[in-house]
DNA sequence: AACTATTAATTGTATATACAAATATTAAAA
DNA sequence: TTTTAATATTTGTATATACAATTAATAGTT
């Protein structure tokens, strides 16, 4: 069924639902070479990208809730991809040498999503869309 | 954070992720009036103007896995808004007269979530948003 | 008619995510 | 300095969703 063709295709709520579907779909199939979820790789990035990164500030950027983001840290854990380290009521997140090393493999499965997904829609309209879809969250209330 | 500035910002899964929960917070919150989700509202909708539609078809529509739809049937059936009528491998969802009851209260809340997005967004930008999306997600593989 | 393949739906199980409550910890105010 | 408020994180619990396996029924094929 084209969504064009649903009942549904006027309807906000069910598009963006729908996309986000496919669109996971799409990257999990990129990131099944190492293993990983979207979800735990896109995570995993930024605390390689900022080791010892806040929970709440990777919660912030992922706009994610504080809760979400303990559960994925805890899977990254136990996969021995990030280490936590408290003091007081802070927590900082740090990459383990095993996800340093798989970096690069990392960066592969990025670049395998975004040629995936440009090779359907074309450069152009990739960008486009992106850039609109995060002018329309950004409008959306909190 | 907005998303405009997240390092994620150029990502078609993280927008498109990050645009689908906010719009389901959004959906949320207009059908809280009747103390029901958006995929429970949309699936006994659907039922409503088509009785006995069947799972399979219904999964098409929505776009959604036979077994998704089969676990909002049964919460649906629970709440006593839909019942089932097997025949064979064949099955018929047929809403209930509190269902039917309920209709004029659900477009009420549809059209709260219409006017709410619409309020943020404009007309135009709203439809075409949502064509855009859908033409994105019919051109991603199934 | 008997066997095989296909189809429709369901069930078992796993994951992602959220909300609300709980737990510390630090900062502010009295 | 004691009390209160705010903050950061985690936990308990609930929901939505999917995949793979199962069950049951029908359709096709020989």
């Amino acid at each position: 069924m084209k969504s064009s063709n649903s009942r549904f295709n006027k309807c906000l709520y069910f598009s963006a639902n729908a996309l986000a579907r496919k669109v996971e779909k799409l990257a999990a199939e990129s990131w099944k070479k190492i293993g990983m979820a979207p979800s735990h790789a896109y995570l995993l990035m930024m605390v390689l990208d900022e080791p010892g990164a806040q929970p709440g500030t990777i919660a912030n950027e992922m706009q994610l809730t504080p809760s979400t983001i303990t559960r994925l840290i805890e899977k990254l854990e136990e996969k021995k991809m990030v280490v936590r380290a408290s003091e007081g009521k802070i927590t900082n997140v740090y990459p383990t040498s095993k996800a340093k090393e798989l970096y690069p493999k990392m960066k592969a499965c990025l670049d395998d999503f975004y040629k995936k997904y440009v090779e359907i829609l074309g450069t152009d309209e990739s960008i486009r869309m992106v850039q609109n879809m995060n002018k329309l969250t950004d409008k959306l209330p909190v």
